[in-house]
DNA sequence: TGTACATCAGTGAACGCGCGTTCACTGATGTAC
DNA sequence: TGTACATCAGTGAACGCGCGTTCACTGATGTAC
């Protein structure tokens, strides 16, 4: 089921793409509603398959190369699927609030990022800075993230909150032209965006940690 | 000039919220295209302005204080006016593209955290991360940023693009319920980015520098 | 193998609605003499 | 001070369009005997 087209995603041009009369689709879907969460729950598992297989692409011992690799599938995805994007990440649709359970799609990338972050800090000896760990204290639902993240530092997760929001950030003022007339190289910046993330949120690396 | 309903934000709904019939608007404006320019050069202006007398209550002398009430403004003015910020940040509109001049005020609320930056370094003795330089070198369009940012280097200017991104990121993402069922207390977290954010594009602090 | 009938995917016309845009108009306000 | 006329802000009816939704329908496919 493929679909173009802007917000408000119409029902009918969705139908239109797919070779089909409007009403047709009043066989599998009661409502405009109905279609458009399909369509959401759909593309967040699009992504969400996307950014896991390419993380599974680089092993668990090189946590950086494999943010790097999940953040650059979402941008590819982001950037091939801009629809799709806009309807995740772009405004809300005006009417419209979504079920509760288009949730765990949505959570699926996010996770992506999470278990990259709990892989590394899993293997290294590291421990939470006790500073990051004072001031960070509480600032989460506790349900959702102690499980997806466990052995992680409260501030870590935190911080993972926080790139995952710098990471979509970025793809959207890319996507929207936010950066016309002032990123020249748009994958680079990205590269050292994602760079900066993973100084935020990836245990300090062994060699780091021998000359201290 | 107030305007609510989201996007496609339309001329009659404009019409309708300044108790007036719809043709009465082509008096002022050609067409829908040109209507919906002004909303957005006036949002930009307004945000922009917002930012700008929020900084201006913190003295110079405090760029981290001063970037915290510069964002937090940002944040505020996005939460009380969230149908031109969705304008502004969210989905582009399908068929409009803005024309050349809105870039101006489109830049000034991004000038306002860029010279912030500048001030904090032109204040200091502080210099370039060398291995920063390096790598970020010619990463920006030339024209836009060095103008507004004189005196600083240009791996902390790709850095405030970054930190800009960052902000507005969040604020998306808090806006356009993201966040929702991860973060509690989106107020501390938000300081807890500025901060982060801070950290990055601000020269190290004095005492800290003395330590070294 | 052949007929009878239920199931089901999709059709096409119609509805009422809000949209952007046009056009001839009304009526108040300002200026000239 | 009073009349004549231009200017201008806004009106209201109308247009064609795409939307979401309904409804009676067609025709192919599958199952029963």
């Amino acid at each position: 089921m493929a679909e173009k087209g802007a917000p408000g995603l119409s029902l009918r041009e969705v139908a239109r793409e797919m070779g089909v009369v409007s009403s047709a689709l009043y066989r599998y879907f009661p409502t405009r509603d109905d279609l458009l969460t399909a369509l959401i729950v759909d593309a967040y598992n699009d992504l969400g398959e996307f950014a896991e297989r390419a993380a599974l692409r680089v092993p668990r011992e090189e946590p950086r190369r494999r943010l790097h690799a999940a953040a650059s599938a979402i941008r590819k995805w982001a950037k091939s699927n801009p629809n799709e994007y806009a309807l995740l990440y772009g405004s809300p649709v005006p009417g419209y609030e979504a079920p509760q359970f288009t949730v765990e799609p949505a959570a699926r990338v996010a996770l992506v990022l999470g278990s990259i972050v709990a892989d590394a800090w899993q293997q290294s000896n590291s421990e939470a800075n006790d500073d990051d760990e004072s001031t960070m204290k509480g600032l989460l639902e506790t349900r959702n993230l102690d499980g997806a993240m466990p052995g992680v530092p409260e501030s870590v997760r935190t911080l993972s909150l926080m790139v995952w929001s710098q990471i979509f950030g970025c793809i959207s003022f890319e996507l929207f032209g936010h950066y016309k007339g002032s990123v020249r190289n748009a994958n680079r910046f990205f590269g050292i965006v994602v760079d900066e993330a993973a100084n935020l949120v990836l245990p300090p690396s062994e060699s780091l940690r021998r000359g201290v």
